[in-house]
DNA sequence: CGTTGGCAAAGTGTATACACTTTGGCGTAC
DNA sequence: GTACGCCAAAGTGTATACACTTTGCCAACG
């Protein structure tokens, strides 16, 4: 059920905490640290990521300059950005709304990272160092404790990270850039379709994967990533009518 | 080796041909034809894909404002975009210049398509409808037509479609737009390292593969796509030294 | 003769101005 | 009472203005 879309306004975005902030993107090319753009950039992802801002929310242009104390030029470079990242959607002349992915795109974003995730997790069961799986036992070490301490948005920002950390052990910056867009999309995804796969059990299954990299156990390694997607999707609240509004108002239409 | 730097002006841009323009992208959420930034894009992709910008050329916003007849706000835009699509580099007070992928680069793009279409190939050969077939035939028909008349861009246009077409025959539009972007930057790849690869030689590889498919024979349309792209990569002219900058001006400082 | 400093031209970064589109409300006609 | 149309407010789309950065040249100096 698509969310009560919520009229809540933008008050939620924080002007970033002046905190030392590197860039959680792309290892190589990029500018190692962007300027106000990229910094509207993360602040509204993270919002949308931490539920501060729900899927329809309008987000005008004006309003968002001045949160930010920037003109309207810089905060329409960042739209675009996230219009491109499909976090948002720009309709012209109508402005920009956080982005309410359908159903059927839900299931064409796991179906991707099925596919990559289950290539990329048999390389990895041959190619990660020792080192490297050590690496990812402390990454595993941070989802627990906050889990344990029921830090929601740490959790949220781990589990996912584990995902692209693994793309980027395997030394593919491309690999590691198009994951982290699929998997940012995945939680705006979860978050639209309430999903009711507990962070433990994610947690649990993670541990699972990394216990068989460690085995260098291929074969299973892949298939417990691929359960664990196929776990993560089929979780969320999909199936139910009123995939869209389209159909629901067809059936109204006839009050 | 990477191309001998032209510095040739961005005269070859036209304007756009006034012809009725579909956009080449998504079938879903994008505006169906967007207005002018969408034009500059467009033309900018194509005059690099077709060698007519030549990697490393600089593309300064005001000139491409004049060609254009728009200010350099639209420009910019196109830029940007431009520059996520990693087509051109944006140097922060230096402006955008034609990209120059790094051999790296390259191989890691080569490493996601693989892993991406042979997902792919495997679901086309169990999923595709005989009438999808025969328009994979009729698409190859266009590619056989384009190499006897030796029609350069539209070979290359075609034997790139290839992919991306059999991405939109799964119905998965997330699958289309990542690949095409990735078809996008081989191809670009493909032209700074003067692929030896002859659009025959792919032509016959690309019937091959249809083949297979026709015969419902999962494991050989795998196989032969993993080395049709096996055999793209391995016919750039990637090995030799001057790998970049770097490791020249190093040998080269001590004079 | 080579090197350094600085100045002007070119170009990018951001803000602002203005035209045009959408939206919601109010009054009027039916 | 409902529907239509008009107008004002709000918001987006594009152009332009201006500040600041880079670059290349030339002159002055060592």
């Amino acid at each position: 059920m698509p969310m009560p879309r919520s009229r809540a306004s933008l008050q939620l975005i924080e002007p970033m905490p002046a905190a030392p902030r590197r860039s959680r993107r792309s290892a190589t090319a990029e500018r190692v640290t962007a300027g106000a753009t990229q910094r509207i950039v993360e602040s509204i992802t993270h919002a949308i990521i931490e539920r501060r801002l729900m899927p329809g929310t309008k987000l005008a242009e004006q309003k968002i300059a001045d949160i930010f104390k920037v003109s309207r030029t810089l905060v329409r470079q960042a739209l675009n950005q996230l219009s491109r990242d499909k976090l948002i959607t720009l309709e012209p002349a109508r402005g920009a709304r956080v982005a309410e992915p359908s159903v059927e795109e839900a299931r064409q974003v796991f179906e991707v990272r099925n596919m990559l995730e289950a290539a990329m997790i048999r390389r990895a069961a041959t190619e990660l160092s020792a080192a490297q799986i050590i690496e990812l036992r402390r990454h595993l070490d941070d989802e627990r404790v906050a889990i344990a301490r029921t830090d929601v948005p740490g959790r949220t920002r781990l589990l996912a990270d584990f995902h692209v950390t693994l793309a980027r052990m395997l030394g593919n910056a491309v690999l590691a850039d198009l994951l982290a867009d699929l998997v940012t999309r995945s939680s705006l995804i979860a978050l639209m379709y309430q999903s009711a796969h507990s962070a433990e059990h994610s947690f649990e299954e993670h541990v699972a994967i990394v216990d068989a990299l460690e085995k260098r156990d291929a074969r299973a390694a892949v298939k417990l990533m691929q359960s664990h997607l196929h776990h993560v999707e089929r979780n969320l609240k999909l199936d139910p009518r009123s995939p869209d509004l389209e159909s629901v108002l067809r059936g109204a239409a006839s009050k």
